[in-house]
DNA sequence: TGTGACAGTATTGTATACAAATACCCCAGG
DNA sequence: CCTGGGGTATTTGTATACAATACTGTCACA
């Protein structure tokens, strides 16, 4: 995809998660054109890909509006994340190569120093941490998985949920990517997606106990107003 | 989505589905608005939606050809499926109405007469079918789960199948829907899970010996010129 | 013979104008 | 006050022209 499309891809998904855009606003294409410096035609195109990631919804006449993502919906997309990426480590561990294991091993070795500096480095934990569950998206081959998967995994979220880590959660996250190792290293399927359900089920306990607590503050800070 | 847009859409579709374009061949646009009797506008858009479909891949430079679907494809889009709609299965039988109940139980019946016609109505038994898995998808209540499911139920690839069955494996069809309306009413989600996965891997294996079937013909045939 | 640069061609990307569809607002009638 | 109709404003759909990019084949040179 060329600049123009990707730009104004990229800006209004900014738009949209840091709220700027709040739920239930309509997307108008001139006006989107405008705020990102092209035409309406790249922004077309960019709706149709924020459509498709479930950040866009169109109604039935076509008009656009930023999707409104209850906690209900992000759990959805936990759950689903979480039974397709445990397919993906199934399969994975039953095709699992020696290169590729090397790969997943190193992604881990970088999360941990990313972990280890003085003061944690978050986006090199974010970085690696998509290393590694990509390597292993690919070690599983599967076209479709990677397809849905692509779809699912909302960087954004994991983002704002990897800020409200302390050390100790990082660390367990890279304790539990050890384990994946340990049964793609034994080629042992089910034991490889079970690990992976509960390393996502993890993360979206992690990811609703820090939305709740951000409720509270919001709620509290309306009282005062 | 409107009138050109959808023809292209339909048209591109399926000369993809009939063969007449094949598996690899480009598809430049300026040639299919031609075809189409469109501008590429629309075009565009159609490709983009081919292009979640899985039925179109593109090059890192943006050139789209005719995705090239191997029966092992088609295993893992089944495979996939089956997961899914199980997940379905299961949520709509813990979250099952009285109201989707007979609904469902009502496609189902149209779908026994669709079958019990002197010759077996086949288009009349998808139909029937259609609306039989989509009011789960609908009782399942989880719009994610309903836009993964979207990408990949290959209409076409049920079409296919369903014109190889017999009216008996038509029938076996019925009679495990039935299987999952008894789960439904008895809300029993693990039941209705397992009895989907069931379903969409006999579907799968149907699929699968007729398409054997089909290539043997094929290499017959070349084997003859 | 092989390789790299170049030019010409094909293809996609973007902007823009206009057409079609839809939403909105206001007012009349009940 | 509510409801429906109709006209206007807004928004999306489509076509088209031109720009940018990628591909292809040829020729020169090693």
């Amino acid at each position: 995809m060329s600049r123009a499309s990707n730009r104004a891809y990229e800006t209004i998904r900014s738009m949209i998660l840091s709220g700027e855009l709040q739920a239930g606003a309509q997307l108008a294409e001139e006006a989107l054109a405008v705020r990102c410096g092209v035409s309406r035609t790249p922004v077309r195109d960019a709706l149709r890909r924020l459509e498709a990631d479930l950040l866009v919804t169109r109604t039935d006449t076509q008009r656009s509006f930023v999707a409104d993502w209850s906690l209900s919906d992000v759990g959805d997309a936990f759950e689903l994340r979480a039974m397709l990426e445990g397919r993906a480590a199934r399969r994975a561990a039953e095709r699992m190569t020696d290169a590729a294991l090397a790969r997943i091993r190193s992604a881990n070795s970088l999360l941990f120093k990313a972990i280890n500096q003085p003061v944690p480095d978050v986006s090199g934990f974010l970085d690696a941490n998509r290393d590694f569950h990509s390597e292993i998206l690919e070690a599983a081959q599967s076209r479709r998985l990677a397809a849905l998967l692509g779809t699912l995994i909302e960087q954004p979220v994991v983002w704002r949920t990897a800020h409200q880590y302390s050390k100790e959660a990082l660390l367990r996250s890279h304790g539990e990517h050890e384990e994946l190792i340990s049964a793609f290293a034994r080629r042992d399927g089910v034991w490889a997606e079970a690990t992976m359900i509960g390393h996502i089920h993890r993360a979206y306990h992690a990811y609703a106990d820090a939305h709740r607590g951000l409720a509270q503050l919001d709620s509290t800070r309306e009282a005062a107003e």
